[in-house]
DNA sequence: ATTTATATCACCCATTTTGGATTATTGTTT
DNA sequence: AAACAATAATCCAAAATGGGTGATATAAAT
């Protein structure tokens, strides 16, 4: 079979038989093929350099090296590839994770063989395939808290202050004198309960507050 | 027709035709109708609270109020009502304005009609349509810089700057000296070419360092 | 072999920031 | 009309930060 004009699939999970089912249903696409499978992240990366693949599908839970250390790892090497993840877990603090090592679509292992060929084709096409769950974890991030308990004016400063702007930048912005950027910020910081700038960032990104 | 089961949607929308056509695919779903249509945001404010919406389909080019700043003030009077944009903008700084002001949906008007109803489906069961291009924008926020030029040891001080520690914080957690967590600081500012922690933080999230 | 980058530590000095206490005006809500 | 929140301003003292300059040791790169 002439299989140049198809994209390149490696396959990276632990489990033979759902190995196997990934392998089989990626070559029952005409515009997919499975170059090579590996139940660890450590020989995949030793053949990345001969496979070349366009698109990894990564298990996360592996032996040896995690799916997300594999990731960040197989970016360096071949930045072109997309990484996709497939996962038992969508907590959080993994999707997370895996998107910031550089994975490009993250899916759960609940997907059937519909969706799965539904991302290698989204993927394929420049997206950015994710579960139904992991989408709205992704796009929650980018809610503003509508309860925030800063008004506006000191929300106002604390972008501000995100902006890295000092006491005497902030007064010249918004035409106030130095005390009184001062009076605004010390009741950010008793509102936030902090104790300077960047705490009040770190408070303001995890509430989500600009 | 029995519709109580039936998700409630409304359309804000200032092209007529265009807003026809949506009513008219929308109704032609069973899980789906439309109460009302509008082609402004002020209207549709008005009667919110007795359309009570379950979905909103939300155009951002809008005569008078933006569909942005309509997002956000529908999300305040009726926070369950989920509402997605359909713009023929895709560029990012629109993309994530509509997201933090409260959607959780953007598709773009290029969508057909099964895409529309599938972004309808996705939204009913949790999660959060994009379009192919809009979800990459996404996902790419979310991509650590690999290209750093910071050293790990500099990428780890800015990541406690981040958390709020002060110098002396840092020095302990490091088990340094605190002139020498303030020599890496300013090797830090050096290289981002900041004077300040807020600055560094600043240019650490546009650059994704951290 | 020599430069370059990294990581460590130190001292001086000026500026900025923070903590605490207090007052006053405006605008909104009850 | 009273109560409250937000905004604005000032004073003093203490702590933290930032800029200058220099040094040592080790690892990596050329």
């Amino acid at each position: 079979m002439n299989t140049s004009f198809k994209k390149r699939v490696v396959i990276i999970e632990d489990d033979v038989e759902i190995r196997n089912s990934y392998e089989l249903i990626v070559n029952s696409s005409p515009k997919f093929f499975v170059l090579n499978t590996y139940d660890n992240c450590e020989d995949a990366i030793k053949q990345i350099h001969n496979d070349k693949p366009d698109i990894v599908l990564m298990d996360v839970e592996l032996s040896g090296m995690s799916g997300i250390a594999g990731t960040k790892i197989i970016k360096d090497k071949i930045p072109h590839a997309e990484i996709i993840i497939i996962s038992v877990y969508d907590n959080s603090e993994m999707v997370f994770e895996a998107l910031r090592s550089g994975a490009s679509g993250y899916i759960t292992k609940s997907s059937n063989y519909i969706e799965l060929l539904a991302a290698l084709d989204e993927i394929t096409k420049g997206g950015a395939p994710m579960s139904t769950k992991i989408a709205r974890l992704v796009i929650d991030t980018f809610h503003i808290n509508p309860n925030s308990p800063l008004s506006k004016r000191e929300t106002q400063i604390l972008q501000l202050i995100s902006e890295g702007k000092t006491y005497t930048q902030i007064s010249e912005e918004l035409f106030i004198s130095k005390d009184t950027a001062k009076s605004h910020i010390r009741n950010i910081y008793s509102k936030l309960q902090v104790n300077n700038k960047s705490e009040a960032l770190a408070k303001a990104t995890s509430d989500k507050l600009i």
